[in-house]
DNA sequence: TCAGCTTGCTAACTCGATTTAGCAAGCGGC
DNA sequence: GCCGCTTGCTAAATCGAGTTAGCAAGCTGA
């Protein structure tokens, strides 16, 4: 694009000086190389007048720091589920004056590459490795070539790079501890997944969590999870059929549903038989889509941080860059976001 | 991010040749200025070998092309309405070799004016500036410096600006066409607004020209519109309001929502009444939410084309950029793209 | 043999900013 | 007056790539 900008050089013959001085005023060394105020005055002043910002690519290919971060994800910012980690990450970007390159690989090792290249062909001062659903991921060689943050990602293997996720386990103990503190003691289901942990598959990182959460704090409590139903996927069709199958063998009292879109399914098939939420069963979900506040009566869930996600991992990586310009090795750390319990309609105590 | 990278002039060394002759090869301009092919072979042998790939701020800065493009938008990225805007967006520009930088305003015209300058600063290529929600924007005098399209949103005034927008027009004679080859010919009403055009608001421009197409197919088949309720928004405790309000009233064969978060709640108050969709009222809407797909029994709509206006915007910016560099002025026209029906489960014939 | 043309490359500059070494002028002390 | 130090700036180089003018060598025709 190539609109008339001012340069810098034009600064400097404005204040009639160097560009070497004008560039050292406007760095802010003035005093450090020993200029006058008044040529300070003389060259803030030019470039005030002629509204002169200087050149990214320019300071960036002198510098090697471009002021960009790289976001790559499998579909984080087109599924629709989690654009407030984009969000998230956008505003913490912007409050440091950085900009974000976003890229979406579907999964593809390919592309996956090729947009990693782009963007250390731009010069991005980090990336952010982002994947839609928490899982263990395979860390591309690529990455590790700068600074780079996990986000709602932990590497498969030993990896020099932090990651930022939702604590799961503890979403799962405040899940439970919400029926608990209904008073609800037995005929509680799980939708999605178990009772046992076995019973989830161990790449569904979030179910395993989630249920190691639920199981702790039932256990700690002494109550028993009067069954669980697997879903093959976590839509609201799969919760409708598993909730159907329930309802064929028993009246449940209350329901974990893994997430919100199995419990709108769930919340339709006890509607099929006349079942009322929550007076009838309770419903307690997981990651506050919002759906959660559309269906009736309104869903308690236990909502993913998706803002705070991508907030913390443009932290992170900011401290990564400074780390890496420094010399430090990558922290290797991970860091867990906690998840508020959205309280709505959907739980009361048991019927007698 | 400060990774070694193979610089041309490591080529050029490695080739035993000038920079000169390794940047003209690299550029395929070898027979241009008369390389031989022996020199040529040397330089490309040289390249592959050492894994060359150009330095993107360099070759922006040089040539004031950055191959980046950027995108503003109100919410886009991170309403979790629209992501298949983006989407496809991210698909043209990659198809192109082109990156995306995000930028998110919440509508805010501070926040708007420092993206742009970010984006200006960065030498992007061009910018699509975006709205969630179609409508009339006021052209921001930074957007016009350079190339620049509107996607889903049509300029206040007159602007250089081309936009690409969906037809809501024939999206509502879509809409009615449904409703009518099912059978329908009274009992018809609309949720949202309506049923005159001065019933919407003239700033929700889909609900004007969703309206617009309705009205006209409908006339041309001397089918009366029996009525219609305007909401203040389109969440799905309005649809259920209006609904409500209508079944105290009277008794509908077939509901027009003027989107899917509507029929969602017209769906509830549908139920808590007995009646049932399809067999005693047809619901048709807008967007294809993915909600759509999950509610019982699945909603037919027409749906808002995101990826292809994502995409379409991408291709007419590019359009723009070249026209930009041959110093064609802007081509300002309003591309509209088509919304297509999604045929599911909630349009029947008229019961007796 | 000489002049003009062709071939095949290169030196130098450019893009716009930053960085570093160093120079000139002035001052103070011996 | 001379030398060393301080002040206040600048020239030159750098970052990595692209662009343009031009030079040297060789060939051909008169």
């Amino acid at each position: 694009m190539s609109p008339r900008r001012v340069t810098l050089a034009e600064v400097a013959e404005h204040a009639g000086v160097s560009r070497t001085t004008a560039s050292l005023v406007l760095a802010g060394r003035a005093r450090e190389l020993r200029i006058s105020q008044s040529v300070e005055q003389r060259v803030v002043e030019a470039a005030r007048e002629l509204a002169y910002r200087p050149n990214a690519m320019s300071v960036g290919l002198r510098t090697g720091m471009s002021r960009t971060l790289g976001f790559v994800s499998d579909t984080v910012a087109t599924s629709r589920l989690a654009g407030d980690m984009i969000k998230g990450a956008l505003e913490a970007a912007r409050e440091q004056g950085l900009m974000l390159f976003i890229g979406e690989t579907e999964g593809e090792a390919d592309l996956e590459r090729g947009l990693l290249q782009a963007m250390h062909d731009r010069q991005v001062d980090g990336i952010i490795f982002a994947s839609m659903f928490t899982r263990a991921v395979k860390v591309p060689a690529a990455l590790t070539a700068g600074p780079a943050v996990l986000l709602n990602a932990v590497p498969k293997r030993t990896s020099p790079l932090s990651s930022v996720v939702p604590d799961e386990v503890e979403a799962g103990r405040s899940a439970a501890r919400v029926l608990l503190e209904a008073g609800h003691r037995d005929g509680i289901h799980l939708i999605g997944a178990g009772p046992r942990l076995r019973d989830v598959p161990p790449e569904a990182l979030a179910g395993v969590q989630r249920l190691t959460g639920i199981s702790e704090v039932l256990a700690g409590a002494r109550v028993r999870i009067a069954g669980g139903h697997v879903c093959v996927d976590w839509q609201p069709e799969h919760g409708y059929e598993a909730t159907r199958q329930l309802l064929e063998d028993t009246r449940p009292r209350a329901l974990i549903c893994l997430n919100d879109r199995l419990a709108v399914g769930a919340y339709q098939a006890l509607d099929d038989v006349g079942l009322k939420v929550p007076s009838d069963v309770s419903v307690i979900s997981f990651d506050d889509h919002p759906v959660a506040s559309w269906i009736r009566p309104k869903l308690t869930t236990v909502a993913l941080p998706h803002y705070d996600l991508g907030h913390k991992a443009v932290e992170v990586l900011l401290a990564e860059i400074d780390r890496n310009r420094e010399g430090t090795p990558p922290r290797g750390e991970t860091y867990r976001v906690s998840m508020p319990v959205r309280t709505r309609d959907s739980v009361a105590a048991p019927d007698a």
